[in-house]
DNA sequence: GCATATAGTTAGACTTTGTCTAATAAATAG
DNA sequence: CTATTTATTAGACAAAGTCTAACTATATGC
């Protein structure tokens, strides 16, 4: 799927439409979770998902919080970031970009792929095929 | 500390003398672990390491296995690898090179990093200071 | 050396993130 | 409308890692 100029938030039709563009199908709670991740470009673990879509009835159960995830994620929809041990993010934006991450407070920024570039890559054994390049920035600010 | 040229496997007085050089009191099971790690350069899990290092008596207990590899990644003697959501990878090269992960067989192997150079560093906010830059290539290989 | 303080280790309980299962509910196809 | 597939659910479970409080070993001061 080709990466399209999104209009943030999006909201509940184009979240169906996005969807459907991806071969999901558009129940509840994957709407639900959808709008909650495309409210703007921002990085979400499960948890702080499960949280936030259950602030209001009706609510979602956390496997099925877990399975959208990986749909999305599966999908290409949303983009896995794992760069803390203790839980993953999932990225509403997947153009192409970095990441930062603030070691101390836990916070992750994107970082614009026109500002840092990779050179040269290096061949790969028979079958392995590129699923992704991530650049991490690791920085501290106590 | 500078990095330094070393002669694979480490052995026990070599090892004793890289703890101290890295003011790390070089107790017995200190010794142990890292026994195991500068055996080659590799990347481990903490649960691989605890299986290793338990494999002959006397034994080392889980705690212990966690605070030491804290220690060490503090210390700046082995470097965490954040590319499995599920575990930590501690590698015993911490030389500058990138990695490549493979998603499929949960293996990680080392890309020198005469073979891969990230260009543009983006100006970071005040206070922060730049702890790492982090490269990872995943591929699956089913 | 000996007493004392400090640093390191330990078992096991605990927490957190995420997965699995078996049952139910909803949607789709015929 | 019925059958079949697909999605959701509660709650049990698993794995990685942390925490605590007691214990052991090491280092320090005298």
């Amino acid at each position: 799927m080709e990466d399209e100029i999104r209009q943030w938030p999006l909201d509940r039709p184009a979240v169906i439409k996005l969807l459907g563009d991806y071969g999901i199908q558009p129940t509840q709670q994957r709407i639900d979770i959808a709008q909650i991740l495309f409210a703007c470009p921002q990085h979400l673990s499960a948890d702080q998902i499960l949280k936030t879509v259950n602030e209001s009835p009706p609510s979602v159960s956390k496997a099925t919080v877990y399975n959208t995830l990986g749909l999305f994620a599966d999908k290409g929809l949303v983009r896995q970031v794992i760069v803390d041990p203790s839980r993953v993010f999932y990225d509403s934006n997947t153009s192409q970009h970095h990441h930062l991450y603030d070691i101390d407070h836990g916070t992750l920024t994107d970082i614009p792929a026109d500002q840092l570039t990779v050179n040269g890559a290096p061949q790969l054994p028979d079958g392995m095929i590129t699923e992704g390049i991530d650049v991490i920035i690791r920085v501290r600010s106590e």
